[in-house]
DNA sequence: ATGAAAGCGCTAACAG
DNA sequence: CTGTTAGCGCTTTCAT
């Protein structure tokens, strides 16, 4: 059942079907009528491929992130295919891991595919790298629009929505300092771009309150509960009274690690994660904890991206702010 | 940059470039060489669109699923989606949401994109229903095969693979009562296939060990902790000595409510999940949990599916045993 | 082993 | 307002 079907049994040529298909306004309301029951009748919906060819678009964008069972990139991923969807367009989906050369390979592969948009989750595409580590990202923007959710590269053709991390993890940080506590213990799990932000933010909060930055209390760990647990565990002589960690997997292995060394929470030690996932009102006590606003930096990023395919121009680069969700965990 | 321009730039015909391409047999080596040094040094890619036209296939998968925040499906799809990459097909995504309507008319559009196959993720599509709920996936069945995650319906193009629910069930409230527990509480939070199946292992295992099926023990209930708790905590007189629910969020809650209520676990109650998400290593103690091998479940799925679309022929239903995953919320 | 040419189903420019 | 027709880029007989 192809377009020529169609026009023949409605009486009329393949282009006039091909306008009611399209909505064209040139088309009268009567032969839309009979066209559409022919259409109805027939069950006909419009070949892709050959729309796609003519067009050279399917609607559609890329959405590639490091891996979707993550729960911030699932969060995100869900809330970006919704949006698509909402506005007529399909989402095709690469879990592109976390290696450099994976990264690269994903982009250069979902490229083919003659996306509209190409989306990036998480501030992994935007790394520690120099120049020639984002030249990947450069060369795809020549090809679709790139959007960059939570990253932040300079480079036209390149999108950037991101939540100001810095300043959250600063603010968060000055208020332990004010609270008193002078040992804060930093978590963190990759060298993305985000994760720089929050080191920032918390090595000039530290300086800013007149306290040292010790290296000792920067700690690198798989983002595994257990593991941060049994790695805080085999640290002789460790000692702190705050920790902030750049995601709530990784606080809740310093809660475990508290909770085995018989330290109370959070009058001996204050916790504050990131991300506000449910594993933060899954432990005990509830931990407090960086709400990202994944959502807005979505909702941000869809409705750009939209004003832009639809030929407008957008600004280069948004960011929304954090907000911090007090629990049990802290008790300033 | 297309294949004409290959063509001529290789001194060949279009033909010959395209038989390249596909890595066709009858092509002596010596002018595939020539072909495809210029290919390399033009960075061809063939258009996906018109192949897609010529072939009526692009080699693509769809995979729909209610809600990819969700962690179980999250986990599913990171999974098929890699799977399924590494046989060279490409996703296409669709969250359908829970309801009916929206079930069927995501699974209804992912279908005009000519996918070659139809992956189902999680076991609302194959719900509480009768004959007519699952018309829409015998009418998908028509046009791709369609593959039930953790569902089961009797159609022919469509195959199941299952985790048993069921099973581990029935053996875990026997472990349960076997330790003396007498009033387990049943936690679920949908009508699913899987849901159902839990609730029959649940029935038939207090049956078979002369307990009551006490109607106030079988508490559905929205799946988030504190909705839980407080759902729990809001009923008068309710006293159980155990419970078991069909996912770890709704586990915790309950664990968050024997807390609030001083109850010990696991000595006064005992608890287990469902799923082993990161939740159970999350709550204080430490959830039980059954693995439901998702993972097992998605491999599965994926290289059926793709011994299928090699016009090998597959099994319509296969299962995978769960396992207990034994933590500290019980005690048996 | 290679080439010429006929589609695949649709869109859009052009003509009326 | 409607029809005719030329592509879009590739695959695939059918010749040679």
């Amino acid at each position: 059942m192809n377009i020529y079907d169609i026009a023949r049994l409605a009486d009329v040529s393949i282009a006039t079907v091909s306008r009611v298909v399209n909505d064209s306004p040139k088309v009268s309301e009567k032969t839309k009528q009979k066209v559409r029951a022919v259409m109805e009748e027939q069950n006909y919906t419009p070949n892709v491929f050959a729309r796609g060819l003519g067009l050279n678009s399917m609607k559609t964008v890329g959405i590639v992130c490091p891996d979707v069972s993550d729960a911030y990139m699932a969060e995100a991923v869900a809330y970006l295919e919704k949006s698509f969807r909402n506005y007529g367009y399909d989402c095709i989906l690469y879990c592109s891991g976390y290696e450099y050369e994976s990264k690269v390979k994903s982009v250069q592969m979902i490229l083919r595919k003659k996306i509209d948009a190409l989306v990036l989750v998480g501030s992994h595409y935007a790394g520690d790298g120099g120049e020639e580590d984002i030249r990947y990202l450069s060369e795809a923007a020549e090809k679709a629009p790139v959007f960059l959710i939570n990253g932040y590269i300079r480079c036209p053709g390149v999108y950037c929505v991101l939540s100001e991390n810095y300043q959250i993890m600063y603010d968060t940080v000055c208020a332990l300092t004010e609270a008193g506590r002078q040992r804060i213990l930093f978590l963190y799990d990759s060298h993305s771009y985000s994760a720089t932000q929050k080191l920032s933010g918390y090595e000039d909060a530290l300086r800013d309150n007149g306290l040292p930055v010790v290296e000792e209390l920067k700690i690198f760990t798989e983002n595994k509960i257990a593991t941060v647990r049994e790695n805080l565990l085999s640290k002789e002589g460790l000692s702190f009274d705050a920790v902030v960690a750049t995601d709530d997997g990784l606080a809740v292995g310093a809660l475990k690690y508290a909770n085995k060394k018989q330290l109370r929470v959070p009058e001996d030690v204050n916790i504050v994660g990131f991300n506000n996932s449910e594993l933060a009102v899954c432990c005990e006590p509830e931990l407090t904890s960086v709400d990202s606003r994944s959502d807005a930096l979505c909702k941000t990023a869809a409705d750009s991206l939209m004003q832009l395919l639809e030929g407008k121009s957008i600004r280069h680069k948004r960011s929304i702010r954090c907000h911090l969700i007090k629990r049990g965990t802290t008790n300033f």
